[in-house]
DNA sequence: GGCCGTTCTGTGAACGTGCACAGAGAGCGA
DNA sequence: TCGCTCTCTGTGCACGTTCACAGAACGGCC
């Protein structure tokens, strides 16, 4: 199963010569003609239905002007009673478009399981393209050998655009997105690549909103555990803290680790306890760094949420893992997703890139743990 | 964020007329020269590097005999010297096969994120078609409203095979596919629609296993809570369980219970307690009824595992949220799509259509609840 | 009536590929 | 030499659509 990945399978980057034969086509079969799939209407039947033209008939579809009001009606009764359908690869060769847009996830198999997060912004993004009627084609990044299949697959004209979900720093993917011209829309971690417009969440009014409920239930020695403050995200989750504490707020109850990692968490909670063993809340910037918190807390001595109030971000599976469950702050997953993909489909229709960050609202979910 | 469904908007299965203006081309563009997309190379280019006629190139392409050694090395060099990569959309059209297959899950939407399996489905799937250089298409039937619109897409010859998850009784979707003559394969409950082949798991084993287990830990009197009994897959959990027992078997240990819910699990599990108030081992048919069981056991004063141990199947989100975490058997749910999607691609290239069910092994996951 | 602009319609030429058919050339036996 | 088979290659057409262009129909104005 470790091998398991969408989209960066060889031959969906470089197709294999000679792989793929196709099925005797059903129809030119005379024999089994009752199992046979029907023909399906063209845009000639409707036309021929409608006594035009085929090319009325595609400004019909296309939504073009100058067209008189009784062809434009002919032509829509005929459409109906032909049961006519589009065929979208002889459009697609035709407008030398796909039709399609890649979400390119940049993280491991694992990691795509377990976060709630990517599975939900993947439902978003694919209604938002179904809606507009055009496809979703998902590429996970697994190792960094699959960087160069999936660049070369951005190459061949796949996609008429792409979603990045959690870009590196530096990342070649999106390097290559920009080199090839093909509009773009990153989801989370704005700061990568300021260049681009993105999509993200409004950490710093999260961080407050979420801290102010930990004041709200009596806590009044509360401390944080930051992480990655060298970006956006992380800077900014330090700051909505400072903006609910206010005068309370404490510099030595602040402390940074390096990973949102549950082994951070750990460690920072040590630290923060051999400061101010007294404390009664915990703001972690994320779950698995509250996680770990919650492990060193316990093995303390101390009870949870009676002696400290403990709360995450993200409600990633830490959250539900974690004993007692994580209070924390859910992203709008799905509506990010679908953002994005309206982001990305004006760029694509209308040529209009939207320049710099989209923030959407959270959500603080509360459970047992603080 | 309730109407996130994957595939079924509106206009995904009949195009909205006119709602779809494509962008200016950038190649047609003189004054943006530099910034357009660079002209792909097509199988003339390929065909004149190489010295030969595109009909050879094609042969090439498609691994079809009779080309000649010299031929042939001299097309794929040529391939790869002008960096040819074949037009999906042309090669569609030419052969009237669209190139993708449909994942229709059957579920509401709060289901498909919930639980882990029919993530990992969609996983194993995509790995599998991708590498086999076809295209999935995702379609989630949140309410019976979307039937209508997935039955008319797959009407349109958008796909060229279907993997239905969860197929319901009588299920009209699975009685469109065969009225069209699709490729259509199952993952699970096989019962409902016996005429056509599917990839399931091996339910009898799987329960014979976990249940050994848990008499290997000690455990004397084992109930179970069982459901469903009248689909394949409940009437081999439960007689997997028989079999692990052998001997010690006791028909008044085990409880019918209506759904595969938390709810039942706890009616059940006070039942069982009613019948045997010293029983110390529990098999439920699925984690959410292990979930009501471990509920009612600890109300009851019951300490878990030391006084009861009980294991669930499916490894659900129920298994982590329980406390303590649910031991159970994992699907292998990344395989099953894989399967699935091998036995569909079987049928759409060479026409085999695999007859029956195809049964993949179970692994048992011990956490804490025994 | 002649001219012009506006609105509407039809048609030819792509788009890039696969397939069927025609035919070239080699080898071989009569 | 002729005819046959087998291997290999090139070419015309089809797939269903969009786009650019040509031009028809119409009304208004000089």
């Amino acid at each position: 199963m470790s091998a398991h990945r969408i989209g960066t399978g060889r031959s969906a980057c470089q197709p294999p010569i000679g792989n793929r034969r196709v099925a005797p086509r059903g129809y030119t079969d005379p024999v089994s003609e009752t199992r046979t799939r029907p023909k399906r209407a063209t845009i000639f039947d409707v036309a021929a239905e409608a006594g035009v033209s085929r090319g009325t008939v595609s400004r019909v579809l296309n939504g073009e002007p100058y067209v008189s009001q009784s062809a434009r009606e002919a032509i829509e009764a005929a459409i109906e009673k032909v049961g006519y359908v589009r065929n979208t690869a002889a459009r697609n060769l035709a407008t030398q478009t796909s039709g399609a847009v890649a979400l390119i996830v940049h993280e491991p198999h694992a990691v795509f399981v377990e976060d709630p997060n990517i599975g939900a912004i993947l439902l978003g993004t694919n209604t938002a393209l179904s809606d507009a009627d055009y496809q979703l084609v998902s590429l996970i990044i697994d190792s960094d050998r699959d960087t160069d299949r999936v660049v070369s697959y951005l190459g061949g004209g796949f996609v008429d655009g792409a979603i990045v979900v959690s870009a590196r720093e530096d990342d070649p993917i999106t390097a290559a997105l920009e080199r090839l011209h093909i509009p773009t829309v990153l989801v989370g971690r704005p700061e990568t690549a300021p260049e681009l417009p993105s999509v993200s969440i409004d950490n710093r009014t999260a961080a407050r909103d979420i801290t102010e409920r930990l004041v709200s239930t009596g806590r009044r020695r509360i401390g944080m555990i930051a992480a990655a403050l060298d970006r956006d995200s992380g800077r900014d989750r330090l700051a909505g803290f400072r903006d609910a504490l206010g005068d309370a707020f404490d510099d030595a109850l602040v402390v940074e680790v390096p990973l949102y990692s549950f082994h951070s968490g750990q460690e920072g909670m040590r630290q923060l306890l051999r400061r101010a063993p007294d404390l009664d809340g915990i703001f972690a910037a994320s779950d698995a760094i509250a996680a770990g918190a919650v492990d060193v807390l316990k093995e303390a001595g101390k009870r949870i949420p009676n002696d400290v109030g403990v709360v995450g971000f993200d409600d990633s599976a830490w959250a539900l893992r974690c004993q007692p469950a994580l209070s924390t702050v859910r992203q709008p997953a799905g509506a990010l997703g679908a953002r994005a993909a309206e982001l990305v489909l004006d760029e694509i229709r209308r040529g209009e890139r939207h320049r710099g960050v989209v923030l959407l609202p959270t959500e603080v979910v509360w459970r047992d743990s603080a």
